[in-house]
DNA sequence: AAGTGGTCTAGACCACCTT
DNA sequence: AGGTGGTCTAGACCACTTA
């Protein structure tokens, strides 16, 4: 007896115990897995496969499937198949770009509409930052960093902005654990926070957008050499 | 004897005469019939409406919805339904200050990148964009005012940012009859976009940043300003 | 020519709302 | 309770790829 008849015949809590539906838990749950990281870029995802691993039929899983391809998150091909996105070079180099745009424009307006205890809140999350660094806490190094940015990007409320920045974080975020350990990656990251602090302390947005766009822009640059140098010597495990 | 009944039993072109899947077909015309302002924003989609329109069943839409929820077209209740999401004050703004961000940015780039031969036609755009003006031809300054901008935007190849714009303008495509035909907007356009060929021609990346941005936040303000004056005053018709 | 796997339909099921 | 309309399953169908 397969998963699925076990499930059915379990009498009936099968159906969403609250007011959840199969079609989005499936979709949580597939979103979940690729920003993850657990299932790859490129993979392919068949949908019997997924039905059966998630307990349900398959239909209820291609509803999930086009709300991803809606998210951009995986690419279907009609009569094909669905597989997670692949990011290639001129897709990362496009997510910074869109990243760079929207950040040193929030970066801006945060130095525009902040408060002082604002700013204040914002070095304490800095120091946070700073310890974490210092004490090589990688975990806490990557909360604290977004904790950092998230709270510069959601001052001025605008969600479908901030959407798009996660989006594209999690794109990278699978290439984190190889790039985010090189030090003078993370050097750079706390100088360029600290530069931000000031120009926000300062009231100058210009300077705060400026920082903000090159804050993403070395990110891009630091990510493409550590990709272009994998590439020359493959041996490297 | 129902439509669909009738397709049926018209021997067998209903499912895809080329490489087009059913669900696809669905997507396209109500992404269509969205963006076109034919479906208004707050409309409920009755899935068996839809489906008896389109000649499938309820299936293949139910995928389409997904998708046009992942696009954020429209937004989906669980075993409620689906309705066009609608353009709130809000998002009117927030979408603007996406768009300020990446056109500042895409035309900074453009500034940096672009050839002479390049500015050159866009020149030969403008030219149409000021024909179509001094005829009045709506459709014609509507259309050359698109081409102008999907120029710049383009140059670079950021498949995804224009993406994120396109979204952008078709939320705010069906407000564009009320507001479009306003002599100051329009006056305001072409000046803009004459002050942005001056900045490429001087090789100006900074200034096409900033017009290139205000020029986007002149168009949210000239739209609230609208909806504001039709507010006071809801007699007009 | 068979196999694999995506797509579609019909109908049952069930959540939510009305009476 | 009954109605309306969204959700799910099973199986048929069909596009595309193997021999």
């Amino acid at each position: 007896m397969d998963a699925e008849s076990a499930r059915r015949a379990a009498k009936r809590p099968p159906a969403g115990p609250r007011g959840e539906t199969n079609y989005v838990r499936v979709a949580n749950r597939l979103r979940e897995e690729i920003i993850g990281g657990i299932l790859k870029p490129g993979e392919w995802l068949r949908m019997s496969a997924v039905a059966a691993r998630c307990g349900v039929s398959v239909q209820p899983v291609r509803e999930a499937l086009q709300q991803l391809e809606g998210e951009g998150l995986i690419e279907i091909f009609p009569n094909r198949g669905a597989r997670v996105r692949g990011i290639d070079r001129q897709r990362l180099i496009h997510a910074h770009q869109i990243g760079e745009a929207l950040e040193g424009y929030l970066a801006k307006q945060f130095a525009e509409e902040a408060s002082l205890s604002d700013i204040r809140k914002l070095e304490a999350l800095q120091k946070a930052h700073d310890e974490a660094l210092d004490g090589e806490d990688w975990p806490g190094i990557e909360a604290a960093n977004d904790a950092f940015h998230r709270f510069i990007n959601a001052h001025g409320g605008n969600m479908e902005a901030i959407a798009i920045i996660v989006r594209f974080y999690g794109l990278s975020h699978s290439l984190q654990d190889w790039y985010g350990r090189a030090p003078r990656y993370i050097e750079r990251v706390r100088r360029e926070h600290h530069d931000l602090l000031d120009a926000f302390l300062r009231r100058d947005p210009d300077a705060a957008a400026a920082i903000g766009s090159r804050h993403v822009r070395g990110t891009l640059e630091d990510i493409l050499s550590v990709i272009d140098e994998a590439d020359s010597k493959p041996s490297t495990g």
